[in-house]
DNA sequence: CTTAAATTATACCGCTAGGTACAATTTAAC
DNA sequence: GTTAAATTGTACCTAGCGGTATAATTTAAG
């Protein structure tokens, strides 16, 4: 018989908001005064539309995973394009999405991932870094091992190595792409690497 | 005519015990309590002896640097041997340390400098993160370019784009390493990706 | 117009951060 | 053995942390 003031800011919008902080300063370094401040919201609104710092954190992650990494997922399984464009097309993006000007440089995951072992990241927070860790592996070694391509040119031998492989470029890619190298240099640099892995 | 207390520690262990904690958990990520515990002092102690934590993380980089970067450099100037097994060997070794079950997993230099987007990282601290950075990239670019036989196959045209595709791999298998993907998995990924860049 | 539900702002909680004052302790020169 | 310099342990400072109690505000149903 009565149903409250309504809420004064756009949930999504601040969640994106919260994603960029944890991008730029990783799980620690953001501070709830960074964290609502870029919100735009204060404490209170914070904590009973998200829960807490980690429950905040898991929905951004969340965030970043659906709108930031899935699109170059898609390039993977792209119909009507051979296995190699497919593969060098999501590599692309990925590190033209990491070189970005408009956002954040570097991976929002390679950052929070690598604060893992320092004992300060709250157990449901660490399991969706470790899953979404060990899922990313899985799908390239899966890329590599079910792809009717693959299997043809025989990439499928050393799948998991293949995979890893690929995995290790764009956590380099994505560390340089943080340190502020240009887009230009990491493609070229994808291109080459892509011929030793036997993707030419 | 008097010359007190001797010190009870010493300064190069407990040294090595900060960059330790550097290394594990990065410049914000390390408490003041983190540290002295690890070193075996107490606050009083750390500031007579090291300044500020700004100034002992300075020495506790610089300590990384020289004892486990330098030995690695080494070894692509290593008489007797030829570039690409020079690089090769390089390359390994400094994999085989990222991945050393006895110390911290992965490099504390590519960490910490993956905190520097966000803010919370002092002037002086920012600048030796950044020259570590800048000379080895150029490092890199320096071999490709003067190294006689490097010049002899050609590696010398695309002395900046080979270097950075070295710096870019081993940024790779720095971020695997503390995920704590096995030596043996990244050994066998170099091997490949230098064939690309023409090393093989 | 009242009322109850929801969101807001303010002010605060206990705790830990980086850093320090100070007194107690140890040392070697005299 | 005294004395002055250096290091140690304890106890504390202010500021900021993650989180919350409370009261003021806004809302729509009755």
């Amino acid at each position: 018989m009565a149903s409250g003031r309504k809420k004064q800011f756009d949930e999504q919008t601040a969640l994106e908001a919260a994603m960029n902080v944890f991008w730029q300063k990783g799980y620690v370094g953001a501070s709830l005064t960074d964290l609502t401040q870029r919100m735009g919201i204060n404490k209170p609104s914070m904590y009973s539309a998200f829960g807490n710092k980690e429950a905040l954190f898991i929905k951004a992650t969340q965030c970043y995973i659906d709108t930031k990494v899935a699109p170059h997922v898609d390039l993977l399984f792209q119909e009507g394009v051979i296995f190699k464009e497919r593969l060098k097309n999501h590599m692309m993006s990925i590190v033209s999405m990491q070189c970005n000007a408009d956002q954040v440089k570097g991976c929002y995951l390679a950052l929070c991932q690598s604060e893992l072992l320092s004992d300060d990241i709250p157990e449901q927070a660490q399991q969706i870094l470790k899953k979404a860790d060990v899922m990313t592996s899985e799908m390239y070694t899966k890329l590599f091992n079910s792809d009717a391509e693959s299997i043809e040119i025989g990439l499928n031998k050393n799948a998991k190595a293949n995979g890893l492989s690929i995995y290790t470029i764009l956590k380099g890619t994505a560390s340089m792409a943080r340190s502020g190298i240009d887009k230009s240099e990491l493609e070229y640099s994808i291109d080459r690497m892509l011929i030793g892995i036997g993707v030419h």
